[in-house]
DNA sequence: GCGACAG
DNA sequence: ATCTTGTCGC
């Protein structure tokens, strides 16, 4: 006898899901799909991962978004598929909104996968956001998929503790008493990145699978590539025009 | 008022 | 986010 809104049915969501009019709304839809977020294990069997990432040129006239998601062997982390879509900035960047930025353009990089990622690992956050909603939770809670929060740099909470050189090594980030995400060494001397829940994942799932995609390098595979494809797709269909000076004579 | 501030 | 080759260190 429920007359509240049932989860999205994998495809058509709430047009301010993604596009939210201006600020006050978005951060209303913040808070509103952060209660939908699942912080435990909801997954099944990992039989394709996936990474998601976007890149941009600070000069680019145009503001695009250069979007790219990627599907890799869970086995040997190679990459077996991408999807990739490229549109002008939904909004400028704003901290605490990257989502209504990025997961517009990633939920079409998706759709352009042939295959659809078990897992996906974000960059980003996820939980460890100040309404519980980093770009992570919003494309989980979008898609409806399971998703984990990879990000590079603090954006809200605390360190509760010293951190270890080794990989593997973690503290706690915290806000209030309440864990928000883990900080993660993965490689020596390199900065710790912060892993936290995405959509249905625990934070212990989240960490386990960070290490395990990981491959010498200081970001997990499925990050990493994401990032890799995002960067050549801003490099292949980003710099036109080479600007050519008339005395040229190369057509 | 001041500092912080994912990508 | 991105600009950028070589270079110093583990």
């Amino acid at each position: 006898m429920s007359g509240a809104p049932s989860p999205p049915a994998g495809g058509t969501v709430p047009a301010t899901w993604l596009r939210p009019p201006d600020l006050a709304t978005a951060r209303r839809v913040q808070v509103e799909l952060a209660a939908r977020v699942v912080a435990e294990d909801a997954l099944g069997p990992v039989r394709l991962l996936g990474g998601a990432d976007t890149s941009l040129d600070r000069f680019d006239p145009e503001d695009r978004i250069f979007a790219a998601a990627v599907a890799l062997d869970p086995g040997g982390l190679a990459p077996v598929a991408a999807g990739e879509h490229v549109a002008r900035a939904p909004m400028p960047y704003v901290p605490g909104f990257l989502g209504f930025r990025e997961v517009p353009l990633l939920v079409e990089a998706w759709a352009a996968l042939p295959r659809r990622p078990d897992l996906v690992l974000v960059d980003g956050h996820g939980l460890s956001h100040p309404r519980g909603l980093g770009v992570a939770c919003h494309l989980g809670v979008v898609l409806d998929v399971p998703t984990i929060g990879v990000a590079k740099s603090r954006l809200f909470g605390e360190e509760a503790g010293p951190l270890g050189p080794e990989p593997g090594d973690r503290t706690d980030l915290v806000w209030q008493g309440r864990v928000l995400a883990a900080v993660l060494r993965t490689r020596r001397r390199a900065n710790p990145l912060y892993v936290s829940v995405g959509h249905r994942v625990s934070l212990d799932t989240a960490v386990e699978w960070v290490l395990r995609t990981l491959r010498g390098y200081r970001l997990p595979e499925p990050t990493r590539q994401a990032h890799l494809a995002a960067n050549a797709l801003r490099r292949a269909r980003g710099m036109h025009a080479p600007a050519g000076h008339p005395a040229d004579g190369a057509g």
